[in-house]
DNA sequence: CGCCTTGTACCTAGGTACAAGGCGGTGCCCTAGT
């Protein structure tokens, strides 16, 4: 059979598994140089050259951009990757265009002369790959050039993010699924972390039609790992300082607050460890120096919240500690699971105190407010708007139960749950400082609040904190506990490596 | 609100008891109207 290069539009998709493996194994080799897929690749590139829907969960590490990257080469159209961080797109584009598939990323980083550039490109058929974020769909220029475009795949890398982001935090995530209509293109979704619900959940989101699914196994053997209970604050810095002092080499210390970040740091750095800080806060300059001296191998030790981790590939790292539990077993096996990427051995560790429930709690209520909360504040809204629709409130006005103030933060909570429940409609992002003014509109004739799914989400999440206070509690083998969490299963009954296993 | 951490007083040096203070994370988009 000849080897083509490219499959032509009017081929596309009716080719046979022989064939699809056939031009997918040529573009491998033509443009990686690796001599075949990793197990699982395979399949997910061939449902894709069929023009199957696709959902692949690989572990981290294996190799799940060549499953998007390898079809872009082939296809007749250009192929539109649904990317979470901006930071990450100009890399990513890169190292496709290292591979001779030209890339480009459209984002906020762009100016006005570079966008019209790339969308000229892409318009042209020029790009083979355009790397955007969700949000870009709602954009009113990205949304009249989509029309023009010729797309022969859509990939979502990351996807997890569908379900952790998607009904808080970003909610362009949930309506990607309007990219269906749009295209008669397939699509992909790829993650390394995602439970059978996940799953399902990326799914039904995304209206993925019967898609082809390979779920790669979740256990990392080089993974050492354990929790230590701590009774109070001062014991667990003592225990941090310990594990700091005897470190095996590349060291990251999350911790759930960006304080708590830096007062890990200044500890650490008033003992002599020179320590990085990486959060949210930190100017962006600031923000990828860090990063980039990490990288470097320059930086062996940094502390840091969630906000460090997405796009942090650094094979050498041999202990993530956890100064608190995190909020869900999905982030723990992100942020642990970036220990070991070059295959020796790590270790997870996780320090464990009461308090750290509370302060998770605190969390999930930003993202899911109590229902009761919610139904006051719609009240305390609607009362006060007497009749109107739009409103302008400064938030030191406003109070919850019992007349405390709520917080900046607190009446941004409440006034996005609202926006969820569809009762209400955002004029602007909700406040954040004192002072600032809450721009909201109260939907006309609606009479009633549903709260059912908040409750829904809200349950969810509580159940997800009680999944890591049992991992933490459990006297079995953790490992077993983390791929059982993952759906997945441990081939013997004990690892024979985490903490647990060592003791019993 | 409820819960935790921290500071101070206590009375005799390191616990305990209680009040005061704090309340936490993650990112995208700026194509509208002067």
């Amino acid at each position: 059979m000849a080897s083509p290069a490219a499959i032509s539009a009017t081929r596309f998709p009716v080719l046979d598994s022989e064939e699809a493996d056939h031009i997918a194994l040529g573009a491998l080799k033509r443009h990686f140089g690796y001599p075949g897929f990793r197990p699982g690749q395979d399949v997910l590139v061939r449902a894709v050259l069929q023009g199957h829907d696709a959902l692949g969960i690989l572990p981290t590490g294996g190799g799940k951009s060549v499953c998007y990257q390898v079809p872009a080469a082939v296809l007749p159209h250009a192929t539109i990757v649904v990317s979470p961080l901006v930071s990450l797109m100009a890399d990513q584009a890169m190292r496709c265009r290292e591979a001779d598939i030209p890339a480009a990323f459209l984002n906020s980083t762009l100016s006005s002369q570079e966008r019209d550039q790339v969308e000229a490109q892409l318009v042209d058929g020029a790009l083979r790959v355009v790397f955007v974020a969700p949000e870009r769909f709602e954009s009113r220029s990205f949304r009249q050039l989509l029309p023009r475009l010729r797309v022969s795949l859509l990939a979502v890398d990351e996807a997890h993010c569908i379900s952790e982001w998607g009904h808080d935090f970003r909610p362009a995530y949930l309506r990607l699924d309007r990219l269906r209509g749009m295209f008669e293109a397939p699509m992909i979704a790829l993650t390394a972390t995602a439970t059978p619900r996940t799953r399902r959940e990326i799914v039904t989101r995304l209206r993925l039609a019967d898609p082809v699914t390979v779920v790669g196994g979740f256990d990392r053997p080089n993974l050492v790992w354990g929790v230590e209970r701590a009774r109070s604050w001062k014991e667990k810095r003592e225990r941090l300082r310990a594990l700091v002092r005897n470190r095996p080499g590349v060291t990251l210390v999350y911790a759930s607050s960006r304080k708590g970040v830096e007062r890990v740091r200044d500890d650490l750095a008033a003992l002599g460890h020179t320590t990085e800080a990486y959060h949210a806060g930190l100017p962006a300059a600031e923000r990828a120096r860090v990063q980039d001296a990490f990288m470097a191998g320059d930086a062996p030790l940094v502390a840091a919240t969630n906000a460090f981790g997405m796009g942090v590939d650094k094979s050498d790292v041999r202990l993530v500690i956890h100064h608190e539990l995190p909020r869900t077993m999905e982030a723990y096996y992100q942020e642990a699971g970036r220990a070991g990427r070059d295959g020796d051995t790590a270790h997870c560790l996780a320090l464990w105190s009461k308090g750290d429930r509370a302060g998770q709690m605190t969390f999930v209520d930003h993202s899911y407010p109590p229902p009761r909360a919610v139904r006051r504040f719609w009240r305390d809204l609607r009362r006060r708007a007497a009749g109107q629709t739009r409103l302008k409130l400064p938030v030191d006005e406003l109070r919850a139960r019992g007349g405390t103030p709520l917080t900046p933060s607190n009446v941004g909570a409440l006034a996005r749950a609202l926006a969820a429940c569809r009762v209400v409609h955002l004029r602007e992002d909700p406040p954040e400082l004192p002072g600032d003014v809450l721009h909201i509109d109260l939907r006309p004739h609606v009479r009633r609040l549903p709260l059912g799914r908040l409750r829904e989400r809200r349950n969810a999440e509580v159940a997800k904190l009680a999944a890591v206070e049992r991992y933490a509690r459990t006297r079995g083998c953790r490992r077993a506990r983390i791929l059982g969490y993952f759906g997945d299963a441990l081939d013997k009954a004990n690892c024979g490596t985490c903490d647990n296993c060592q003791r019993a």
